[in-house]
DNA sequence: GCATGATAAATGAC
DNA sequence: GTCATTTATCATGC
């Protein structure tokens, strides 16, 4: 897994460092965002339609297929249940006009 | 008609736009003024949204943004940060 | 051309 | 599981 280290903490050196704990290092080494591609979007998506929940066995096919790993459909679906709720949200804000 | 107007609202990201002088001026207030934790609870976020005429999740995006963005460069934000501080020690003398 | 606001991956608290 | 975040990316403003 290739992974990157959040090399400049150039806040931990600054003279606001001390007045701004929370910008000092980030701890832990992060997997850098990748965006999916259109295919493997418009795939996650059919799935989602067909269920918002997906079970193991899905889970492990979809991620075989698109060239994904397990965890990374799983946390597909948990962010994309969490962006129906923002939609829905803001679609129900504006029915209020 | 309302449903070109419900397919923009829905779709911000297209249709961005800046938040006022005001409203920015508020947010920058705080942040800067909280520069120790910038981070506002629930109520504070309600209570800047309405004072900036903007919604909480904006507050929220503009927080995120600004705290991650401030922390990449600081040396850029060094006299945004010194304008506010002062600003913010005029206003507890008074 | 970057600044800025919103969104998409990824993490962690709970 | 949800959900507030971090981070990179996107789309727009100017």
């Amino acid at each position: 897994d290739p992974l990157q280290s959040p090399s400049s903490n150039t806040c931990s050196r600054t003279t606001y460092a001390e007045g701004a704990p929370w910008c000092s290092s980030q701890v832990r080494i992060r997997k850098k965002r990748k965006p999916y591609t259109k295919p493997q979007l418009a795939e996650l998506e059919n799935e989602f339609m067909m269920n918002e929940f997906i079970n193991r066995q899905k889970r492990k096919e979809l991620s075989n297929r698109l060239d994904l790993s397990d965890q990374q459909v799983k946390i597909w679906f948990q962010n994309r249940r969490m962006k129906k709720k923002r939609l829905m949200m803001r679609d129900q804000a504006f029915s209020a006009y | 008609a309302v449903m070109i107007l419900r397919s923009r609202f829905l779709d911000a990201r297209r249709k961005r736009r800046n938040f006022s002088k005001q409203a920015t001026e508020i947010l920058n207030e705080y942040f800067y003024s909280h520069l120790s934790n910038p981070y506002p609870s629930e109520e504070a976020k309600e209570e800047l949204a309405k004072k900036c005429s903007i919604t909480v999740s904006q507050v929220s995006n503009w927080f995120g943004n600004k705290r991650i963005r401030y922390k990449k460069n600081i040396g850029k934000f060094q006299e945004e940060a010194n304008l506010y501080a002062a600003k913010t020690a005029v206003n507890a003398a008074h």
